[in-house]
DNA sequence: TTGGTAACTGAACAATCGTTCATATCCAAG
DNA sequence: CTTGGATATGAACGATTGTTCAGTTACCAA
């Protein structure tokens, strides 16, 4: 047996990824095999090759997709007219982008290990320019006399650390909606940066 | 051939948790074989499990002992006379131990999903222990007027995400001593429960 | 109706996996 | 000097791994 009806390769194609990142972000990209990822397309192992190189391909693809999109969409949000109304917008934007995707989210901060040099070097970038974006608004506000900042790398980290903590326990239909979170997060990064 | 020389039990134990320790933080337990275990001791695979029952015995103890460490470590710790400097020790505590042991800590964050269930609710109620040290003194802090808190689990959450954060990113011999981050660090921390 | 090609199967490859076990060696105690 | 337990080897187990590939099918265009 082969096709079974009908042309599928625009179907198979997003549907090994999406079945990739779920698995990869439930049980780990090393605990994951190839024939896993396969039955839950349903389709054989082999199938998979047409679609991506190997497996660490298939990683890095998921991660390099989550950071250009992580990227141009913080490119697309409105900033506000000054640097604390641009850090608003940015805790906002960064918990909502970030709570609409957790899988992905998921594996672009556990996954990196198990990329190549060359792989994790490309994605690490792209990271490092995300940061630079909030390092940008914090220097601008510093200089501004907007905020109170020792030190912008040091509150760049801080203040991504604490906004992605977010998606560790935020669960759907709980206690607070995504709205009341980032009000309540956006209070506490201003308290943190002096504003 | 067997044993070379001498009683190595007291030795090869340690050594055995010291390796899987290190190897499990840099490649990912699912990532790391008995095999490359046994090598690095200086031993053959069949040996490791004269010290544990299994590999998933090893990351559970590596696990519980790590948070076992944790909680007297923090019930050891001077508290202050009242809750802003029960926080600014909780602060500086958390950041200390936490830089003091990486790989324990990336393997506390990352390798939860690899636990059967059992051993998984074990390693999350004394999570649930630690963070509820913190909601403690945020909630004294609340009732005595010396905090301005809106939520005290998201506080909790937010803060302990932030101050994890720095095993992220801090180097040793970097451009900051510990101490400098700590003190930094507790100034966000002071600002974002408005204190 | 025919031919070509995209999509897929199913078997096969060598390598590696966690774990067990019979065997060997060493040390301390009787 | 003998014995017994602790410590380790090294081979073996069946299962699974990522990946390749020759063959098979289903569809579309001519």
């Amino acid at each position: 047996m082969a096709r079974k009806t009908g042309s599928h390769s625009e179907i198979t194609g997003p549907r090994v990824r999406e079945a990739a990142l779920t698995l990869f972000a439930r049980h780990g990209f090393a605990a994951v095999s190839m024939r896993q990822i396969a039955r839950e397309v349903g389709v054989q192992a082999g199938a998979l090759y047409l679609y991506t190189k190997d497996k660490q391909s298939l990683l890095f693809d998921l991660m390099r997709t989550h950071m250009d999109e992580l990227l141009a969409a913080w490119a697309d949000e409105p900033k506000g007219q000054n640097a604390l109304e641009a850090l608003e917008a940015f805790s906002r934007f960064h918990i909502r982008f970030h709570l609409e995707r957790p899988d992905a989210v998921f594996i672009a901060y556990m996954e990196l290990r198990n990329l190549t040099d060359e792989n994790f070097a490309a994605i690490e970038a792209l990271r490092r320019q995300y940061e630079g974006e909030l390092e940008s608004i914090l220097r601008a506000g510093q200089e501004a006399g907007e905020l109170d900042i020792s030190d912008i790398r040091l509150s760049s980290m801080a203040i991504i650390a604490m906004l992605t903590g977010v998606n560790t326990w935020y669960r759907e239909g709980g206690r607070l909606s995504r709205e009341a979170v980032a009000d309540r997060y956006w209070d506490m990064v201003r308290g943190a940066v002096g504003a």
